[in-house]
RNA sequence: GCGCCUGUAGCUCAGGGGACAGAGCAACGGCCUUCUAAGCCGUGGGUCAGGGGUUCGAAUCCCCUCAGGCGCGCCA
């Protein structure tokens, strides 16, 4: 799992701009900035976008600054490389907060140190991959020539890799970068830790400073199978990356090279009004306002998470108030994770999320808490039955494993025997699932899951069951959904709550 | 203009050749002395955008039309 960081495209350059020409600030008060350093960036930025309008003339310092960038000299670019560090740090601890980890962080700046792109461009050459324009408006210009009807719509049906002043684009140095994931390239970056969460796990971030690399780093690239996690406004230029692999003769690459393409979040405009943004009528007569790191309009997903752990922590209070208040926090940090979870796995991904407020904060029906919820009281189950002496969850894992249930021809039955059923067809789900790339199949399943679940729990007690045979077979159903669930959790990076 | 995606209940979305088309939310009505009511049960709500075709059978596949979103740069 790799994070590429864009540290020398037109955001941080902007970033940077925002410092010397809004704030007349420099390295020093970057330094000493003590709010969250990404809220103040999101600000900066949007303020940024407001001198534009208002002066254009400014954008003209963008391509110095960019230049500046590139050949990572002076000031700007300590200030540039300062912020990029800094910002990504405060998103590995967003998303410390839901589980996400990473295991290397791949800079663009390094993909250029390493003269990725000099060893890929000698290869396109030397295999004629891409020409070189002699004549007309796109002289000087390195093309590579793409046919089919996915590139119809295609100026000249070539796409330019190099231009004319000898700087390669975006997809140039993508094609460059593709290759190393695939081990294709004979080149490697340098290696060093970039920082160590509380779990033990490390971060790797590549380097070119080798005061700053390790040796004892993991093996990266040369990977079999490559999924590109991508918005789908990309699917364009992934084509032509994929394009590129074919031409240098690496068809089976190409065709593991996947773009696993997800549709954009957006905001419903009830939402975007409860931002603050003033709408038109034609905004308002919209589905969707699309957010906007420009305009500073969108949704951070810290605000959300720290929204919904108040609400959860409110919930949990009001339920369990004779709980440890630590032990309060945790269960509302893993109600407020499983919250944001599920929303965002239960939608499939090419589709326009529609954002919105009171559905994202919702814990009841479709969403991460009601999943928790029918675990929590299956686990509930066999700690009250334990505590009774009765069979625990270990218990119930042999029973499962060894014992063999028959129930009589009846309609209560048939609901044993749906909700078995129904269990069972985890695997083939995740099947599904995983040959779709449709997260999403595995969130309705649990759903469902939980839902047959929590009709089971309402209409047949497990615990206080006299039949011994009927009871049998309630425990190692409810063992089985514990067992699926969990998996399912385990899948979706929901945690379990102990009690909620 | 060309390409990709979407159109299903008031809203947000599942379902992508096979049974009377489903869920959540919202609305309305029930259910807590019995394993946690973040739950359960029930009621109402649909021209599956429209038209044509293929098929024993179409929300699902094909064609056309309409509507919306996105993409198509010597930006990233």
């Amino acid at each position: 799992m790799q994070n590429y960081i864009d540290d020398t495209g037109v955001q941080v350059a902007d970033i940077v701009i925002g410092f010397r020409e809004i704030l007349h600030q420099g390295m020093n008060e970057a330094q000493a900035v003590r709010e969250k350093f990404d809220y103040f960036c999101w600000d900066l930025y949007a303020r940024v976008t407001e001198m534009y309008e208002r002066q254009p003339e400014k954008q003209q310092l963008r391509t110095a600054v960019l230049k500046r960038l590139e050949e990572r000299e002076g000031e700007d670019a300590m200030l540039a490389a300062y912020v990029a560090r800094r910002i990504v740090d405060c998103h590995l601890d967003t998303m410390a907060r839901i589980g996400v980890r990473y295991d290397l962080l791949p800079w663009e700046s390094d993909i250029l140190a390493h003269r990725f792109w000099e060893r890929a461009f000698d290869r396109l050459k030397k295999s004629r991959a891409i020409e070189q324009v002699t004549s007309g408006d796109r002289k000087g210009c390195w093309v590579m020539a793409l046919e089919g009807p996915r590139f119809a719509d295609l100026k000249e049906g070539e796409k330019i890799i190099v231009r004319s002043n000898g700087t390669v684009t975006y997809v140039g140095k993508d094609i460059a970068y593709q290759l190393w994931k695939f081990g294709l390239l004979d080149a490697d970056f340098g290696y060093g830790r970039f920082r160590e969460g509380p779990d033990g796990h490390v971060v790797w971030t590549t380097t070119d400073d080798p005061l700053e690399q390790q040796r004892d780093h993991p093996s990266f690239g040369g990977a079999a199978r490559v999924y590109n996690v991508i918005d789908v406004r990309q699917a364009y230029l992934q084509a032509i990356v994929v394009e590129g692999l074919k031409v240098l003769g690496y068809a089976d690459q190409a065709a593991r090279s996947i773009h696993f393409a997800y549709e954009m979040v957006a905001l419903t405009p009830g939402s975007a009004e409860r931002l603050g943004v003033t709408l038109s009528e034609e905004d308002r007569k919209r589905a969707t306002i699309e957010m906007s790191g420009r305009r500073g309009l969108g949704v951070k997903a810290d605000d959300l998470l720290d929204a919904l752990e108040r609400q959860a922590l409110e919930e949990v209070t009001v339920r369990n108030p004779d709980l440890d208040p630590r032990e309060i926090r945790d269960l509302a940090r893993a109600i407020s994770v499983g919250a944001l979870r599920y929303l965002m796995v239960k939608y499939t991904r090419n589709r326009v999320l529609a954002f919105d407020f009171d559905e994202a904060l919702s814990f009841d029906g479709e969403t991460g808490p009601y999943l928790q919820y029918a675990a929590v009281r299956a686990g509930g189950i066999f700690q009250k039955m334990a505590a009774a002496g009765g069979p625990d969850e270990k218990t119930a894992a042999v029973w499962a494993l060894e014992g063999s249930f028959d129930l009589p021809r009846t309609d209560a039955a048939e609901e044993h025997w749906a909700l078995l059923t129904l269990i069972a067809r985890f695997r083939e789900t995740v099947r599904q699932s995983v040959d779709s790339l449709e997260l999403s199949q595995v969130a309705k399943y649990a759903f469902n899951l939980a839902q047959r679940f929590n009709a089971f729990y309402h209409k047949y007690p497990v615990m206080q069951e006299p039949d011994a045979r009927w009871k049998k077979a309630r425990v190692i159903l409810t063992y089985l959904f514990l067992a699926q669930m969990r998996r399912a959790f385990d899948l979706m990076g929901i945690p379990e709550p102990a009690r909620m």
